[in-house]
DNA sequence: ATGAAAGCGCTAACAG
DNA sequence: CTGTTAGCGCTTTCAT
């Protein structure tokens, strides 16, 4: 089932389908009718194939994200597809996985099926493969900092706004004692993090020497909270990288029978769905996924709607900002003297 | 740049660059060094709209989840990523988000994209809508329950087994009064664990008879956990429908200053990520996501690899197990007393 | 073993 | 306003 079966039922010519189909406005009303009564009647969809080897858009934006078992993704994802759907755009998804294997599929993936827009939100990915993208004038959105080259869209996060809040009310809290678990420190996206730390930290007149270098995954969290409490004075707030590493930290502070938030604060970082879902609730720094997609989503679309290629490179960008829940608390009394802390908990059954 | 270009460089017709391409054996070993050097430098990537439009297969298939959101799809879509990129195929990923109209545009963007085959990893999705796949031969793979027609592939989940696992855990730590909390009751998935609920505490001779039904939400195991609360008999362990439901009781426990699992034992349903974070870690009953993925996707690519259509609707089954993680425990001694709980706890700063 | 040529389903000139 | 027709880039007979 073709144009032309639509065309010879309704009697015209398969160019007035097409016409008809696509909302052509000149096209005679009488006419249109016909062929959106056969249409509906044969169940016909257009082959999306043939319409893009035709007119050279494929309709198809780009998504490469580290992995989807990433919690901070799926709401992008979610975000990307519901934004896809309203402007009639697929996406494809691919993932890199940390593997530079996988990192040049995914940018073959996106040439072959000839996506109209990239939107690479991973981070750390070769420049010689965005090559053969910017060769080939794909439009490309990248967040933190890509390529400085025309017809580059870049979101710039401002870390230092939430950061400095979470710093800030654990000050007000009465801490003085703060640590930072950083990311791993390859990471531009962490490395600006633990910089927006010591920038905080140093504004309120408190040292920034408790940090030590976590990997924004659980057991990093778990490994620094322990490290911490070998100090002689250990920190009675930590802030964290990411929100995993957030919940490594109070998942080892269950084990060690260390209350939270009584006995040690914690903030994350990013507001992963599942900070709300911890317990206690994590307080964290939000970096909405939601607005990154939208965002990234509405550069490409820009940048594909745009009749001249633009010149320059454009900047977006998206702020932090510290979210409040049940992980925060009064800084301990008599915080200068380490707290006696249990060890591990009792046997567990089974 | 077009297989022509790279046929007039390599002076050879394009028949023979596109057989070189596809590493047809009867091209000669000279020819097809001389076309792929000339692919090599040019960087040529051959343009997958145009040969599925000859081909008739679009290397595409589809996987309609219900949002990614869900903690339950990531895993699976990512699972089938992979197997998708090891296979040459793409994946066009939907949600439904629990929205009719969203399934239908699910379907249509499955028909004009010309996907080879489908995955239908939501619960509850119109049969009309599947008629228009049905109806133009997309093979077809669904979990729980689909239509019963040819080309269709089931995958079916054997829900007691890892229920009555569960049951008996519980029961072997002593519990005898344990309640469960359902999910929707309209949800096939739903009212199948339930009745593999009912039938496992008949077996070992215990009443089934605290049940509430939950939403598969977090708020829903809250909800019921208070509701078995106020009974002047309450449960020693919570058997829950799914895991965010387990969750949710955990974070009403932690509220009530209900101390898991020494107060009260839970298990989840589905062995989320998320379960291996919870605190304490979460027992519960695992439906391997990776598995469920490798299944569909094998399904699908048997059915697109088969020559003539089969005519039978095939089965595929998938068993649930329990994994023992933290949640769970002795019965508390005196449990036909109603222990003592307190209330909320204090006031939290901020 | 290789090449010439038809055609997949659609859009967009161009003609009328 | 509508129809005719030339391709979009590729695969695949059918000849050679």
């Amino acid at each position: 089932m073709d144009i032309r079966e639509i065309a010879r039922r309704a009697k015209v010519s398969t160019a007035t389908v097409s016409r008809a189909i696509n909302h052509v406005p000149t096209v005679d009303p009488q006419l249109a009718k016909r062929v959106w009564k056969v249409v509906d009647e044969l169940g016909y969809y257009p082959n999306t194939q043939a319409r893009a080897l035709v007119s050279g858009r494929s309709r198809i934006f780009g998504l490469i994200v580290s992995e989807i078992t990433n919690p901070f993704f799926p709401e992008i994802v979610q975000t990307f597809e519901n934004l896809a759907v309203e402007n009639n755009y697929e996406i494809l998804l691919t993932s890199t996985v940390h593997d530079p294997k996988r990192m040049e599929s995914s940018v073959r993936r996106m040439i072959e099926r000839r996506v109209d827009g990239v939107a690479i939100l991973t981070f750390g990915m070769e420049d010689t493969l965005l090559d053969h993208l910017r060769f080939r004038k794909v439009p490309l959105v990248f967040v933190d900092v890509g390529p400085n080259a025309p017809g580059i869209v870049n979101i710039r996060i401002n870390y230092l706004n939430g950061i400095r809040q979470a710093v800030q009310h654990l000050a007000a809290l009465r801490h003085t004692r703060i640590a930072f678990i950083s990311g791993p420190s390859n990471l531009k996206s962490a490395i600006a993090r633990r910089a927006a730390f010591k920038t905080s930290m140093t504004e309120i007149g408190l040292p920034a020497d408790l940090i030590i270098e976590g990997n924004h995954q659980m057991d990093g969290g778990m490994k620094a909270l322990l490290e911490f409490n070998g100090l002689s004075n250990p920190p009675t707030a930590v802030l964290c990288s990411n929100d995993m590493t957030a919940i490594g930290v109070m998942r080892e502070a269950y084990d060690q029978d260390i209350k939270i938030p009584n006995d040690l604060s914690v903030i994350g970082f990013d507001d992963i769905r599942l900070a709300e879902f911890t317990i206690p609730p994590l307080t964290t720094v939000q970096m909405s996924q939601m607005e990154l997609a939208k965002i990234a989503f509405q550069a490409l679309l820009n940048e594909v709607q745009r009749e001249s290629p633009s010149l320059e490179r454009s900047e977006h960008e998206l702020t932090t900002t510290l979210v409040l829940r049940r992980s925060t608390g009064l800084a301990p009394p008599g915080r200068h003297t380490a707290k006696p802390r249990k060890g591990t908990a009792g046997s567990r059954i089974p």
